[in-house]
DNA sequence: TAACTTCAGTGATAGGGTCTAACGCATGAC
DNA sequence: GTCATGCGTTAGACCCTATCACTGAAGTTA
């Protein structure tokens, strides 16, 4: 049973991450600025701050939201091969790049991801390692091998190291997963 | 032949960089503050403006001195094949984890790093790609796959994402260097 | 040596940020 | 219809980056 206030209160959240992620697609993190979000919601800056205890809050809100939109695109491949699954995680990671980074980029120094993140994390790991199970044995360290270096794949091409060189991280990444079969 | 105001010059803007890389391994580049800076060095903040532009400026003379460590560190390993290069790369990112995100970690939208350190990366490149032509044919893209999986194993690890995970991170980065002969 | 130029460092200021506190006022509860 | 809850406001403390005009010291030149 939710209340009209609760909804109000849900919504307005809503709408606050909806902005925070647009502004951190366009400037990264540190950009994000709770007055700007205010202001495109048509209130004050120290409005928000009934809704969010804090800017670090507000990330972290985001970063929770992260692991779950990665986990209902893991989990949307079903019982899948070690290929779909790698190639889903590169088209949700494609589709925001700053998202990618907020969850597996530079760490903030004394930061904790909240605990239920990790564990969101460990689930997600449980397909790979599902999937990486039907293909032989071992499969603990073939998932971990295949996440670290789909990981690196990813991360460079997201940051754009590859611009400049000639290099078709499309091709590399297919290959790399091939590597994995 | 340098003046003595051009010595005082340097030795200034080397001291703010180093306050400036202490500030970036205690809380990361978004903490990192020219005003903090200026009073370290016992002077006012618009001081400093008369060092570096800006601190957007500041930062990128930071990346451009990693891109230099980083290519001394991989000269000093000399004519080495691939594991001693890798090896090299691992000890030198875990000397400093935020140089290493500061170079190879979340990119800035709208930031575009200068020529002549991506040319010192271009050079750092061919020194892998040289190490991985003495083991065989293909060496430009065995070069970049090894590139690109080391820095998945890197990056994981430098962010913490192993920790609370079973895994020995020194012997994951053995097994997969050795992936690579 | 005296006059002059260059330049490091200052305080003041503009404009942005996070976040707290006190206050009006509308909404939903009884 | 009264009343408590809680949303949004303004004011303000304290950060930050960055610019500007100014002081005074250092180096340069006549």
């Amino acid at each position: 049973m939710t209340t009209p206030r609760e909804r109000y209160r849900a919504q307005v959240r809503a709408e606050a991450m909806e902005k925070a992620w647009e502004q951190i697609a366009a400037s990264g993190a540190p950009g994000l600025s709770l007055n700007a979000i205010a202001k495109q919601l048509g209130m004050t800056g120290p409005a928000l701050y009934r809704y969010f205890a804090s800017r670090d809050e507000l990330i972290t809100e985001l970063i929770r939201e992260g692991y779950g939109s990665l986990e209902t695109a893991v989990a949307a491949v079903g019982e899948a091969d070690v290929a779909a699954l790698a190639g889903a995680l590169r088209a949700w990671a494609l589709a925001d790049r700053q998202r990618y980074f907020l969850m597996y980029g530079t760490p903030v120094p004394g930061y904790h991801a909240p605990e239920d993140t990790r564990e969101t994390a460990r689930r997600i790991m449980d397909r790979l390692v599902a999937a990486c199970a039907k293909a032989g044995p071992d499969a603990q360290s073939r998932a971990l091998r295949a996440w670290t270096r789909l990981h690196g794949l990813l991360s460079l091409e997201l940051a754009g190291h590859f611009s400049g060189m000639p290099v078709d991280p499309a091709a590399l990444f297919e290959s790399e997963v091939e590597s994995l079969g």
